[in-house]
DNA sequence: CAAAGCATTATCTGATCAAATTAATAAAAT
DNA sequence: ATTTTATTAATTTGATCAGATAATGCTTTG
């Protein structure tokens, strides 16, 4: 099949592609800091001209993900502690009020499906697969609150998830896991009791407890 | 002075300049919800051309200001009570942490500065000037969180703002105030005494007030 | 009321311009 | 003579515009 460049099939348009390829590539903490991109350079990746890549570039600066210098240059941000503490915090806030939301909804049927996940999180850890590893825990996150139904504080979280992104990936590589999360088996069993009080401590903790880790 | 198109001055960019009006529009409430706005139309009322519009809108779309139909028509969007309710609660949630993080460090000189404010927020809705009204009162906000230290919390709950502006415009309309918002005042307050919870508690009904009345 | 033609609109590419970065060269100091 | 600094040229890079293309919405006609 031919590439048929101007045909925007309305479900892909170039600025779009560019953007979620980009975006997945800097939350899944595949972009290591203070790496610098250009935009002749993402449309050739991509195929694309440079206007849909600086789109794409654009937004992700808008979200906290990327950043730019005065001059237009674009680069992954090097967090400072200060700026790692507040984002934690941030997740914090809203994850636990997302959890404490989706709790009424919880039913068995989600519990098991989270279940599944997180024996993805440990096969992750297993092969040493660091992307796959933050991809599945974000994963199990997501699933949980989205069964909040509040799509804007769920936006809310994926954009600090987002500037995060290669902090985690750092992370991931000092600390060197040997077992899942322990505090998502917290959550579930305190999912299935229905006990609010012990699901926003353990959400609280599994979010702030690496981060922590990295800033000392 | 010729109207020089290509010198990008780097302080001013053409889309910032565009992403900047547009922003304000919004945010004081300038533009009423489910009004339509077509590219051309804004790149001619800022004397640019299409390119830079659409970045200015991309951008303002991310941040909940805009929003897209699938073929690509711009509008004010029309929130849901359910959405209004969430974007409440994050408001509460942000502006509440931002609140306590200011505490510690406001001192008379800046409650002095929010009390020039308010005096202007008074002023404001004895003129029944929607607009002024809207600005200050989120002045008032920001000042105070500017002391927070937390860049990253500011930068969401001025997002939330954002999509809350139209909504807040059509707020103004129903109630018709007669005096200053009485919990700015308990803030001032529990700022001078340095009652953490009295502030956490004024922030939260300061914020949730009045727009609860609109979903109503 | 349905269909076809017309006008409007957004998306993308390629070209052009200006700024910024890098490379190269010359000058100066140790 | 070697290293450092200053200056200048060349290249890279981002921002913008105008034009071409295709999809969408609207109007008119059967």
């Amino acid at each position: 099949m031919e590439k048929s460049k101007n045909s925007f099939d309305k479900g892909s348009l170039a600025h779009d592609r560019v953007y979620k390829a980009l975006r997945m590539s800097i939350m899944y903490g595949e972009i290591k800091p203070g790496q610098s991109l250009t935009l002749r350079g993402i449309a050739k990746s991509y195929n694309v001209s440079m206007t849909p890549s600086r789109e794409a570039v654009r937004r992700l600066v808008a979200e906290g993900a990327l950043a730019m210098t005065s001059s237009g240059r674009v680069l992954t941000p090097e967090l400072s502690n200060e700026r790692i503490e507040e984002l934690a915090a941030m997740r914090a806030l809203i994850e636990v009020e997302l959890s404490s939301r989706a709790l009424p909804r919880a039913h068995t049927a989600l519990i098991d499906r989270l279940q599944a996940i997180n024996a993805r999180v440990a096969q992750a850890i297993d092969d040493h697969d660091a992307v796959t590893y933050i991809q599945t825990n974000l994963e199990f996150h997501k699933t949980l609150y989205l069964r909040a139904q509040a799509p804007a504080m769920l936006a809310t979280a994926e954009t600090v998830w987002l500037q995060l992104g290669p902090t985690m990936r750092a992370l991931y590589g000092k600390l060197q896991r040997k077992e899942p999360p322990r505090f998502h088996k917290i959550i579930l069993s305190a999912l299935s009791a229905g006990d609010e009080p012990s699901l926003r401590i353990a959400v609280r903790s599994d979010v702030t407890q690496g981060l922590r880790m990295l800033t000392s």
